[in-house]
DNA sequence: GTATCATCTGGAGTTTACTCCAAGTCAAGG
DNA sequence: CCTTGACTTGGAGTAAACTCCAGATGATAC
């Protein structure tokens, strides 16, 4: 497949893909004899999983780390699983201080609503004793 | 109540609490005879609003453009709430994303686990046969 | 009264993560 | 054969949000 689809597919840039595999955040994809990407199966997991950890704002740093224990093989085994544990418990914080804010956001919403309630409420008995 | 202690209630930086004055995102706060920063009652409230909207990834802009608005008084309500709605809408939305990555994460982590306990159940094995 | 400390300002520097560009190569269509 | 278009590279540029700094000032501790 080649960059453009993988491009398509993902919702990600030619160049963000070509910038992720020049920093060593996706393994170097296979090339056509003229030199041109042709991403296999593999090659596709691999962005799928970089592109869901990056969607949640998992810092390109750690993910190389990660990606670079994981071509290091069986021995790494501990270490990457840490790596995710805390990626893990972190993101579970952030989700939980956007959660607040959303709340936050509803309450402030609903106050605006009931405002607008009351100014209509308002203009309606001026026009009221208008009439 | 001076900056440094804002600064360590809040966990943002003196730097970024003036910065975030420049640029127009909290108001300007009141100053003593010196020229000194005193926030009142009112400016740690906007301070605590800006922190939490911050926290969950609200982009400045954003919130200059609502705080403006704010400050424009009564005839901005409806724009202040199509605002906040439209970035509840898109923190809803980042939730939902952040939520599928940890479950994403988590899966994997299980994954690792079972693969940490295989090993063991393995070297075990080899122990048993080494007796 | 002087040394230290917090604060002030405007401006420059940093970090993260892309994003764009120029110049070059190759394959296919007319 | 020539043009068009997708792809390549290395390197430069950009955007957002801080973060740091130098130089000045004013208050506080001894």
């Amino acid at each position: 497949m080649k960059i453009a689809q993988v491009s398509e597919q993902f919702g990600i840039s030619p160049d963000t893909l070509r910038y992720y595999e020049r920093i060593g955040l996706i393994a170097p994809v296979n090339r056509n004899d003229s030199g041109i990407r042709d991403y296999n199966e593999g090659d596709l997991r691999r962005v799928e999983f970089i592109k869901c950890m990056r969607s949640a704002g998992l810092p390109i740093e750690v993910l190389i780390e990660y990606v670079n224990f994981v071509q290091q093989g069986d021995q790494t085994i501990d270490a990457r699983r840490e790596i995710l544990r805390q990626q893990r418990h972190l993101l579970a914080a952030r989700i939980m201080e956007m959660q607040k804010t959303l709340d936050v956001l509803d309450h402030k919403i609903e106050v605006y609503e009931k405002a607008v309630l009351k100014r209509e409420r308002e203009l309606m008995h001026i026009e009221d004793q208008g009439e």
